[in-house]
RNA sequence: GUGCCCGUAGCUCAGUUGGAUAGAGCGUCAGCUUGCGGAGCUGAAGGUCGUACGUUCGAAUCGUAUCGGGCAUACCA
C-alpha cells in the first residue's frame, strides 16, 4: 500500500539521519485490538542492541522526527511505534490505488507456465482423492494470471501403465459385457483385483500379476484387442471425468496422456544413455544418478523388461513441453507422498540440462475417521468416497438448509464454493480430515459464509440502484476502517501467490473480509443514513463486493445470485 | 536405518523475516431481532504451544536432543 511504504521509507530515512543504520527492515504488522492505532512496527526493538539506547527512547526520537499528516504516531509495550490512520486517508489510497482489475498485477508479463492438474487416472471413478489436485491446480492457474503470466493447462491423464493390465486381466474374468461396462465397474474390477492379486503373492503364485503384465505388453505391441480395450476404457473414463469436472468447475485446454510420451521417452532415455548421462544396467534397466545433488538413491528410467515407466513417459513428457510451450515455470499438483518422486525427477532435469523451472505444488493427504475412531489415511482399499457421491451429498444438504426457492444452479454454487473453502482453509501441506459435517459447514469458516457476505452487499447495491449518489468529500470513513483496510491490503496478498502457492491466505482473506462487513451492517445503516453517509458507503460496498468476489472467484468458488 | 512433513483450546485449523495478554471456526454457556437478508452479531468458559535444554532484552517461531504420528526410501503412480 503506498501510503504505508511511503512511512516506511521515511521512517528508514529518519533512522540513517540519527543512527546512520540502514539496512535495518521496517515492516507494519496489525495492532492488537484493544491497543490503539492501526499498523505497528518493532523497528526501535530492533535497533537497541545496534545504537545501544532503550528502545521507548529510540521510539520517541523517531517519532519526534516524523511528519504528521495522515497519522498519529504513539509508543506502547517494550517500544512499538504504533501508526493510526484516518479513515479518510485510506478511502484516498483505495481511490487511487483502483482500476477494473483491483488486485492484479504485471508482475508475471511475457512469463508462461505450465500448469498440469487434475490428473486423473483412466477407468477408475473421479474419487475425492483428485479433488485437492484440481482445486488446487485451478486456483493456481488463477493466482498466476492474476500476476499477469500466461498459463497453459494440460490433464495429464494416467491413461498407461501396470493398471490397465490389471484392468484388462480383470475384466476378462468379470464377464461383464463389453458394450455396457460403465467407470464404476471398472473401478470395481480394479479394487477387487487388486485385493485378488495381494492374495494370489501371498499364496506364492503369479498367473493373475503374469496376465497382467502380458496385457501391458500387448498393450505397448499395439495388439489390436489391448489397444481397442485400452480406448475403450480410456472413453468411458474420459466421459465421466468431464462430467466431474464440469460440476466442480474446472477444466484445462490439453488432455495429454502419460501414453503419448512412452516412445519419446523411451527415445530420450537411448539417447542418454548414448551420452553417457545415463547407465544400463546388467539386467537392462536405466538409471540415472543423482549423487552430486544429494540424492543418493538413483532414479529408475527404465524396467528391466525394457518397458516404461512413470520416470520414462514423465522425461518425455517434460522434453515435449519445454520443445512446444518453452514455459518458464512448470507446475505439478499432487499430493506430498510423491515429494521424493518430484525431487528426483526435477533433479534428473537439470542432470540432462534443462533450465525450466519445475514446482511441485504438494498437499497432504485426505484421512478419515476409521471403524476404531481414529484418524487414518483414506485408501481405495477401504472404498474410495467418489468425487459425484460427495457432490450429491453436498447438494442434499444446501438444497435442505436453503430452501425450494434457490435455482439448481445456485444450489451447486453454493455446494461447490463449501467444498472448495474446506480445501483451501488450512495450508494446503495439512492433511484434509474428510468429514462431511466440515466439508459441507455453511456456517462460521464456510464457503457460503463468505459467499453470503456477498450476495447479501449485492442485494443492498440493488435495493439503492436507483438512488443518486451525492458528493461526499467530508465523510470521514471512519466507521469503515477495517474494511478499508482489508481491502487495500488485497493486492499484496495477490501479489505473493507466485511464492509458494499459499491459498490459504486468500481463504482466510475472504473469510476475514466476509466477516468484518457482517459486523459493519450489524452496526451501520446504509439505506436510511444521511445522503453523503450513503453515497459514501455505497460507494465502499461496491468495492467490498468486487474485491470479496474476486478473492473468491481465484479459488475457483463462484457467487450465486440468490442463496 | 536415512530423508521429508507434522505435533498449538474438547474437535478442525491459523499464527506474517523471533515481538504486546498465543487467535479463528465448530461445539458448550449467556445475551442481541418492530433492523439494508439473524445462515448473522456481542460476550464467557476453554492452552504447560509434545517434552527438555540452549541462543536472545524477548521463543509457538531459531538450534540441539528426545517422545509421538504420517509419508517416502529404483522395476506403482
Amino acid at each position: 500500500m503506498a501510503i504505508m511504504d511511503n512511512l516506511k521509507a521515511q521512517i528508514k530515512g529518519v533512522i540513517n539521519d540519527l543512527y546512520g543504520v540502514d539496512d535495518v527492515v521496517v515492516d507494519f504488522a496489525d495492532v492488537p485490538s484493544d491497543i490503539e492505532g492501526d499498523y505497528s512496527t518493532n523497528v526501535a526493538m530492533r535497533l537497541a542492541r545496534q545504537v545501544g539506547k532503550a528502545p521507548r527512547t529510540i521510539a520517541e526520537e523517531i517519532i519526534a522526527r516524523l511528519e504528521g499528516g495522515d497519522f498519529k504516531f504513539s509508543i506502547a509495550g517494550p517500544g512499538f511505534i504504533n501508526v493510526a490512520v484516518s479513515g479518510k486517508a485510506l478511502q484516498k489510497q483505495l481511490t487511487d490505488a483502483w482500476t477494473d482489475h483491483y488486485g492484479d498485477n504485471e508482475s508475471g508479463k511475457g512469463k508462461v507456465a505450465l500448469d498440469e492438474y487434475p490428473s486423473t487416472n483412466m477407468a477408475k471413478p473421479y474419487s475425492v482423492g483428485h479433488l485437492r489436485p484440481g482445486t488446487q491446480g485451478w486456483a493456481a492457474k488463477k493466482v498466476l494470471e492474476a500476476n499477469g503470466w500466461k498459463v497453459i493447462t494440460d490433464n495429464h491423464l494416467g491413461d498407461v501403465g501396470t493398471p490397465f493390465g490389471i484392468w484388462a486381466t480383470g475384466f476378462k474374468r468379470s464377464g461383464i459385457d463389453f458394450d455396457k461396462v460403465t467407470v464404476y465397474d471398472l473401478g470395481n474390477i480394479y479394487i477387487q483385483m487388486k485385493a485378488d492379486l495381494k492374495a494370489e503373492e501371498k499364496a506364492g503364485k503369479h498367473e493373475l500379476a503374469d496376465e497382467a503384465q502380458e496385457w501391458l505388453k500387448k498393450l505397448e505391441n499395439k495388439d489390436p484387442e489391448a489397444v481397442k480395450m485400452s480406448k475403450h476404457f480410456n472413453q468411458i473414463s474420459i466421459n465421466h471425468m468431464h462430467e466431474v469436472m464440469s460440476r466442480l468447475g474446472i477444466s484445462t485446454e490439453y488432455e495429454m496422456g502419460e501414453s503419448q510420451f512412452v516412445e519419446s521417452g523411451k527415445k530420450a532415455v537411448e539417447k542418454y544413455v548414448a551420452e553417457g548421462i545415463f547407465k544400463r544396467n546388467e539386467d537392462g534397466s536405466v538409471i540415472c544418478r543423482l549423487d552430486e545433488f544429494g540424492i543418493d538413491v538413483p532414479m529408475l528410467m527404465l524396467k528391466s523388461n525394457g518397458t516404461a515407466l512413470y520416470a520414462t513417459t514423465d522425461l518425455g513428457c517434460m522434453l515435449y513441453r519445454v520443445e512446444h510451450f518453452n514455459p518458464d515455470l512448470i507446475i505439478i499438483n499432487t499430493g506430498m507422498e510423491q515429494n521424493f518422486y518430484f525431487e528426483q525427477l526435477f533433479a534428473m532435469a537439470k542432470k540432462i540440462g534443462l533450465t525450466v523451472q519445475n514446482y511441485h505444488l504438494n498437499f497432504g493427504m485426505i484421512d478419515q475417521i476409521g471403524p476404531d475412531g481414529k484418524r487414518e489415511k483414506m485408501s481405495s482399499r477401504k472404498g474410495v468416497v467418489l468425487m459425484e457421491e460427495l457432490l450429491n451429498d453436498a447438494e442434499k444438504r444446501v438444497r435442505e438448509n436453503f430452501g425450494a426457492d434457490i435455482s439448481d444452479e445456485d444450489i451447486a454454487k453454493i455446494a461447490v464454493g463449501a467444498i472448495k473453502f474446506s480445501d483451501f482453509v488450512a495450508d494446503r501441506k495439512t492433511g484434509i480430515l474428510y468429514d462431511p459435517d466440515k466439508i459441507f459447514a455453511l456456517t462460521g469458516q464456510s464457503g457460503p459464509f463468505c459467499q453470503y457476505a456477498c450476495v447479501r452487499m449485492r442485494r443492498i447495491l440493488e435495493k439503492n440502484a436507483d438512488f443518486t449518489a451525492v458528493d461526499f468529500a467530508d465523510y470521514d470513513f471512519e466507521a469503515e476502517k477495517d474494511i478499508l483496510r482489508l481491502l487495500l491490503a488485497f493486492p499484496a496478498i495477490v501479489a505473493a501467490m507466485p511464492d509458494g502457492f499459499l491459498m490459504h491466505k486468500i481463504a482466510g482473506f475472504a473469510f476475514e473480509l466476509a466477516q468484518e462487513l457482517n459486523r459493519y451492517y450489524e452496526k451501520t445503516p446504509i439505506s436510511s443514513a444521511s445522503d453523503v453517509e450513503r453515497s459514501a458507503r455505497l460507494w465502499m460496498i461496491a468495492r467490498a463486493d468486487f474485491v470479496l468476489a474476486r478473492a473468491l472467484d481465484l479459488l475457483g468458488i463462484e457467487i450465486p445470485a440468490k442463496m
